[in-house]
DNA sequence: ATCATTCTGTGTATAAATTACACAGAAAAA
DNA sequence: TTTTTCTGTGTAATTTATACACAGAATGAT
């Protein structure tokens, strides 16, 4: 029996059908210095040794891919569970140099300061970047970075997106600054609140920040 | 050394990584009787006998996944090439009752009279089914299909997407029932022609539609 | 050939959404 | 106490989206 015949998912019964390594990829943004950032690896290994890197790693057996995320990430980050979207599939069969890799790429987004990363394994370095002093990145890691940001950018558009960026309380003008920050764009304030407000997701608490001019009252999620 | 400890893509120098089918699945549309239709398959053979499937296939050696879509598109319809765009990627354990497969769909835009389909391989009946006629597709093509055409509709809204969905010359009245089909609303004529003329991506040809009453003008892209 | 029918092609008025914009008040820093 | 800097707010202008009706062209019926 050739594969080519092999009707959909039959694999199942095949005996000859091509299996692959599955790999993630993951484009963690962070919120830091009022500059969106992105955590980059060092690979301290062969093939791209020292370059820079998005986090990722082999799906293992019996994982889903959001599990995997989830274990890469918690392995390099400390982070239990992070939220994460789907962003695309890159199956060039010449993006490895040495083996066949199709690699599910994923963005999340956290906040730094929670969270102390380590190297590990292969890696000799991480780093949160910025993305105006981004590094060439090691395989096709820039096209999937590009493709990241931009999958946030498109649903930032959309809903309210902001995973874990601030804490859980925090000012409008922190709000305004991450949008800006990811868009890469400056907005009206006054427009932006208007916008937000009337989305009714965030309500006002009793508290005002304070070291701060102009004593901002601080929001949360409903 | 083990997986758990492998950096990202570093499968390459492992040898106890772990490897996994991977599939495509394709939400194949046509517009046909002024009327959305998506190409379903019959399979023949156990796991879900009998059941209707979207057409999707195993991928092969040295294929990518855009080149294993073309190829069972080729075989099922005689597509040489077909416009085809990324959906998502599946990867619960569970989704084929045998074995793990992780799969990536795709849809594409065709139109059905210029592709007579042919059963082959583990298929025993081909149908264009209209979207309110659906049966209970097997394995998790139910969501497949629902999440492709969300996708397809979302891409509708941003820019103008018509694949081969039309044939090269067409009138606006045409473009606008395979909108509204894929949609599912009605809009209104005056601004759907007046939305779309703005695009600047038609030009009106001097030729006009016969056999039908108002002698309407035919289009083509630009 | 004429008439009735049905589809095409067009513009304007209204509503809704987006954008532009300035000043008074609160907290911090000098 | 004064100065500085940030917050918080409303309205007018513009742009975009929506609602809506009638004359002309081709077809089909007689």
């Amino acid at each position: 029996m050739s594969v080519e015949k092999l009707g959909p998912l039959d694999t199942a019964v095949s005996v000859d059908s091509y299996e692959c390594t599955i790999a993630v990829e993951c484009c963690v943004f962070g919120f830091q210095e009022n500059e969106l950032k992105i955590l980059l690896v060092k690979r301290s290994i062969e093939p791209f040794k020292n370059y820079w890197l998005l986090p990722g790693g082999a799906m293992m057996e019996g994982e889903t891919l959001s599990q995997s995320v989830n274990r890469v990430l918690n392995d390099l980050t400390g982070i239990e569970k992070i939220t994460h979207e789907q962003v695309a599939c890159y199956s060039e069969v010449d993006r490895h140099p040495i083996k066949r890799v199709v690699s599910v790429s994923f963005y999340a987004l956290v906040k730094p300061e929670n969270y102390p990363v380590i190297p590990k394994s292969y890696i000799s370095d991480v780093k949160w970047y910025g993305l105006d002093e981004l590094p060439k990145l090691g395989f096709d890691h820039d096209r999937l970075l590009h493709d990241g940001l931009e999958k946030l950018r498109g649903n930032l558009r959309e809903h309210l997106v902001f995973g874990e960026l601030l804490s859980d309380r925090f000012t409008l003008t922190e709000l305004q600054e991450l949008y800006e920050s990811i868009l890469n764009e400056t907005l009206d304030r006054r427009n932006f609140r208007k916008k937000i407000l009337q989305m009714n997701i965030l309500e006002p608490t009793d508290e005002k920040k304070t070291g701060v001019k102009g004593g901002p009252v601080l929001y949360k999620r409903k």
